[in-house]
DNA sequence: ACGCTAATGCAATATTATAACATTATATTC
DNA sequence: GAATATAATGTTATAATATTGCATTAGCGT
């Protein structure tokens, strides 16, 4: 397994992420309770997307009575509604947004060795596929992609291998 | 619910997709078998994204022994390997394939009110995919997008309602 | 017919997700 | 501060999707 770049931050990258969801939060007047800051956390904790069963065993460790799986999975829907994580529906896993609050877009490239998620900026690909939209007379809602292969680093890795 | 414009010859689709996996299967050595067919047919009867266990009732319909969950994931899997169909993954549900052969590719427009899905030309965006693949030298193996929304005729329905 | 391989049958089980209803916490109003 | 409304969480059960492992059968070349 690899790590992403050893000079990553990577606390940094959680508390980023738990204060841009408690502002937000605070703007709409929702609730950011224990256990949807402990999957937020668990999350981000990862750069990798996180299974909802994964999530459920770290809750485990922290809470003395075992949490059931709507548990996690409220916590989950409430995070996804208010944009703050994104849902990888070809790994039935989850990982944090990097632009808050739009819950709409989510454009991903997997690394399928290290399972690395690098979110790419909706500016990107979202004209092209508002053009293709376009063509076909098509309101978008949401537009999920996600691209799977070799992340430079595993390329890299596997090419001395 | 509605359906797709009603001088679409539907028995043609289903038809030319036989035709045509019957020739890769030919080309690449491969068995088209009676259950592989089941499958290829029961997906392309609609053009709406269709579940493993909605398509083992189909086939239960047709068999004397209901068969079991394997037997239709496996025809899947045969399927997906050789391009002849996607699965939509935020579906849990599959498709044909338009462009038979290339399994590595699925672009999609699916209209929450009709469920139709409309795969598109992966030139319209994969040459944006690539590019922002290319500027973290990202090896691309597959990218699936998956775009929900409204499609024109549903745009149009609801507008008069 | 014999043996090889791919395909299918079959039983059990794993994994992911939700439904339905009870309980508790929080906020608001009186 | 008690009454009550609402949102959040707890709890049990179960639904929906998918896979593992092993037995059997079918097709093919010799």
């Amino acid at each position: 397994m690899h790590n992403i770049n050893t000079q990553h931050d990577h606390q940094h990258c959680i508390d980023e992420a738990l204060h841009s969801a408690r502002e937000l939060c605070q703007q709409r007047q929702l609730k950011f309770t224990k256990i949807r800051e402990q999957v937020l956390v668990t999350i981000w904790a990862s750069h990798k997307p996180v299974g909802a069963y994964a999530i459920l065993e770290e809750l485990a460790k922290e809470a003395l009575r075992r949490p059931a799986p709507p548990t996690v999975y409220r916590a989950l829907d409430f995070l996804l509604d208010n944009g703050l994580i994104h849902r990888i529906s070809s790994l039935n896993a989850f990982v944090g947004c990097n632009e808050p609050g739009h819950s709409h877009q989510g454009h991903f490239l997997i690394c399928r060795h290290c399972q690395v998620a690098i979110e790419l900026d909706t500016q990107l690909i979202y004209p092209a596929i508002s053009a293709a939209a376009g063509q076909q007379s098509f309101v978008v809602d949401t537009a999920s992609l996600e691209v799977v292969g070799s992340c430079a680093h595993c390329v890299e890795a596997r090419h001395h291998a």
